[in-house]
DNA sequence: CAGATGTCAGAAATACTGATATGG
DNA sequence: CCCATATCAGTAGTTCTGACATCT
C-alpha cells in the first residue's frame, strides 16, 4: 500500500502542497462546523455579512469562492433559519442587501471563535512575523495568476 | 459595488488566503488543460501514475484529494480514451493496479509541461529558496491540522 | 449601448452515506 | 476479527453553460 505519502517530485511542487494544504483546513473547518450546523460556505457567508452588511448574493459568491447559484441556495437556508435577512425588493438597481439577524450574529461569534481555534492550530508553530510572510506569499502568487496581472510576460 | 476586494480582516487571514490561492490556481488550470481535454483530476491521475506506477484507484483518489467513487469515474474516461490500463483481475488482494498507455505517457508529457509553465507563472517572483520556504510553510500547515499530529494540545 | 445583477433550466461531475463482497 | 479494497446505489450540493429580464 503505497500510501501516496511516499516523497516525490510532487511534495516539492508548491501548486501540489497549495492543494493539500486547501483541502486539509477544508476538512478541519467541516468537522468544526459541523456540530453548529453550519457548512463552509454557510460559515463564509455569515463571516462575510459580519464584516461587511449588506453584501449582495453575487458579492457573497465571490468572497465565498462559489458560484452565484450555489449562493442562492446557502442564503436561503440561512434565512429560512433566521440567521439573515434579505429584503424582497431591491431598494435600487437589483441587488438584494443581506444582513445578520440577532441569531445570526450569536451563531457568527460562536463559530468564528472555532474557526480562528483551527487556524491557531494549523499556524502553531509559526511567528507573527512567519504568518505575515506566508500570508504575503499567497497574495503574491493569487496576483501573479491572476488576469490583470498576465503581465508576467509584459512586465518581463 | 463592494466587490468584496477591500481590505478587512479576511485578507489576513492565513486560512481564507489560502483558499484563494487554491481556487485561482485550479481555475488557471482548468484553463490551460481545456485544450487537452483533460479536467484537473484526470490530469493528477496522470502526473500520479507517470511517477510511480501500478497505483490502484484507492491510492489515486487520495493522490488526488476525491473519493474513490470519483475517481473510479476518472479512470473509466481515461482508460475509455486510451490513456490509462488496468487489468481486469486482481493480480492480489483486490487492488488493480492502474498503468499508463503509451498515448497516456504522451499526453501527461504535454499536460505537464503546461502546468509547470503554470506554477512558474505563479512562483514569478519567487526566489528558489523563497519557493522551497513556502512549501516548508504548506506543509508544517499540514501536519499541523493532521489528526496523528493532535499535539497541538498534547505536546503543547 | 455595455455592465452588473437576480433568476431559471439542464447537463455534468463530485461528495456523502450506506451497503455488499473479497482478500490480507 | 479487523482492515483495506472495489463496487453499486441513492441523495444532495456544486459547477458549468446558456439564457433572459431588469436596472445603472
Amino acid at each position: 500500500m503505497p500510501q501516496v505519502e511516499t516523497v516525490g517530485p510532487l511534495d516539492e511542487s508548491v501548486g501540489y502542497m497549495l492543494k493539500r494544504a486547501a483541502t486539509t483546513l477544508r476538512s478541519a473547518l467541516d468537522a468544526t462546523l459541523r456540530p453548529l450546523d453550519l457548512s463552509v460556505p454557510q460559515y463564509a457567508c455569515l463571516e462575510l455579512l459580519g464584516q461587511r452588511s449588506g453584501l449582495s448574493n453575487a458579492d457573497l459568491a465571490r468572497g465565498a469562492f462559489v458560484t452565484r447559484q450555489s449562493m442562492n441556495g446557502v442564503l436561503r437556508g440561512l434565512q429560512v433559519r433566521g440567521l439573515v435577512t434579505r429584503p424582497v425588493t431591491a431598494p435600487s438597481g437589483r441587488s438584494l442587501p443581506g444582513q445578520l439577524t440577532p441569531a445570526g450574529r450569536r451563531r457568527l461569534r460562536i463559530a468564528s471563535a472555532k474557526v480562528r481555534s483551527v487556524e491557531k492550530q494549523m499556524l502553531a508553530h509559526f511567528s507573527p512575523a512567519e504568518q505575515g510572510r506566508l500570508c504575503r506569499d499567497l497574495t503574491a502568487c493569487i496576483s501573479a495568476l491572476s488576469p490583470q496581472d498576465v503581465g508576467g510576460l509584459i512586465e518581463a
